[in-house]
DNA sequence: AAACGATGTTTCACACAATAAAACATTGAG
DNA sequence: CTCAATGTTTTATTGTGTGAAACATCGTTT
């Protein structure tokens, strides 16, 4: 593989690198950090002294340990656990648009109601489906039924207490069955629908695990049913699967792995 | 002024002051980027890059304009906003301790119940007052009343709707009288108590603001009633409303001003 | 359609600033 | 009291961050 131009300056991935290792563990010192990162003890209190000055680092009273500062917090907040998620799953789900040509959707649930937080637009279907930033039922589409899936019982109780409307003939409103589909969905950690919530359309979510571990949002994979055969059906499946790892994978505290971006293209 | 001996690492400082830029102003492009900030475009392509790969800033699909990135979420819910509160504060209550010689308590509410984050032994009190980590009664105490003048009215209501306990004679337990004190409260912006929680203790408290604009916390000065006069009950009162706004000031999106860091002991 | 202007991207050479190594200060333990 | 470990400071050298300017790639205007 050729060279891809490094643009990266060093100092700056160093300082960012420091950053990540005190979130991944706080309190340490400055031999600790830098032993752990392979930088030599001047750089690394020269680079925390500069996180310092900007708040982005801050020192025990004690004068020995060094965490995160208060400046990530206000920068982070700033952005809302919805932006977090939303920019992590970005190239994502640009990926998973490439890999499968169906559209994309990414669903979080406020209340008794989801939201289309992000999609992509597949290459096929024009005037299909999810636009971003509306709100939908929890009772039907495959990204709605697996938050509900993982939701807290008290939040499924007050939904299933809900009049379950029939989107079209094969919307679930009874609510045994209801149940029955939640409880597949949770032992199959993935969830495929038809039709149910639009009349030819298939759906195949998968969940994102948000850094303390529930499921904070669903990423899916949606089409017309007409294009929808068993080949499709596992690939669908797999690549949303992937993706919502992925996604998850960003989110944890630890971070992506090795490759700093979305696996090159085949 | 001598010069104080910097340390700060120029590229790294230039790439934090770039993440607060678009902290403050999202969605801005390379160029206006440089423009703000005084800087080439080729070095704002650089830094923007760099912070890119490891997703501190992510750019918008359409290939044009950068916002803080996912990583920046992720770190920031790491330390909580708790954390954020604790850490912008520390270096304030040192100086605020150095400033009054008194104890200075870090408060903030939970519930119906406060909660001290942190807090600075002063010179003087040996045995006295509050200790980190502690919960509190929301009606009696410099902070805690401080507190819930400013809740929402529900909370107010539902605090009065519990039984008062009366922690000394002068604790206020009628609660047509409390809701007179938190009127005066919220008319003077701060809150001034004697013995009302501990007998012979007063306690001087001003509100911090988050970034919201909403008051989250209380800072406050605390010591022995024999120490207590109407010179140092004027000092107290401004170094505490001083300090209170020096750290809303940190929490706010726009950062602190000029000097980094707090105003050099005289 | 062609020319323009604005923006993001890339190249390149030089100065200065980031870096490593090593000396120094400070602290706590045995 | 000595020793070991840690944070802090200094210094020299190299490498790298930097600005200027060329280039590409748009979208807009005439």
């Amino acid at each position: 593989m050729t060279e891809p131009k490094d643009y990266k300056i060093a100092a700056v991935d160093r300082a960012l690198a420091l950053l990540e290792a005190l979130a991944d563990r706080p309190d340490q010192g400055v031999t600790s950090l830098a032993k752990s990162l392979g930088m030599t003890k001047s750089l690394v209190f020269r680079l925390l002294h500069t996180l310092e000055e900007r708040g982005f680092v801050s020192r025990d009273p004690e004068r020995a340990e060094f965490s995160l500062g208060y400046r990530i917090g206000v920068l982070g907040e700033r952005l809302g656990k919805d932006g977090a998620l939303l920019y992590a799953a970005r190239p994502v789900m640009d990926a998973l648009r490439d890999q499968t040509s169906e559209n994309v959707n990414l669903v979080v649930r406020e209340g008794l109601k989801t939201y289309v937080l992000a999609t992509r637009a597949g290459r096929h279907s024009i005037r299909l489906f999810a636009q971003a930033g509306r709100n939908g039922p929890l009772h039907a589409g495959g990204g709605s039924l697996l938050l509900l899936a993982y939701a807290d019982p008290s939040v499924i109780d007050a939904a299933l207490s809900q009049p379950l409307e029939a989107f079209t003939p094969y919307t679930i409103t009874d609510r045994a069955k209801l149940r029955q589909a939640l409880e597949r969905i949770r032992a199959n950690g993935y969830n495929i629908v038809l039709n149910d919530l639009d009349e030819g359309a298939f759906s195949v979510a998968a969940p994102i695990t948000g850094a303390d571990g529930t499921i904070i949002a669903s990423i899916s994979v949606a089409g017309a049913v007409a294009r929808f055969d068993e080949e499709r059906r596992e690939s669908h499946l797999k690549a949303a699967l992937d993706a919502a790892a992925e996604i998850s994978e960003r989110l944890s505290i630890h971070g992506p792995g090795e490759n700093g971006l979305v696996k090159s293209r085949a």
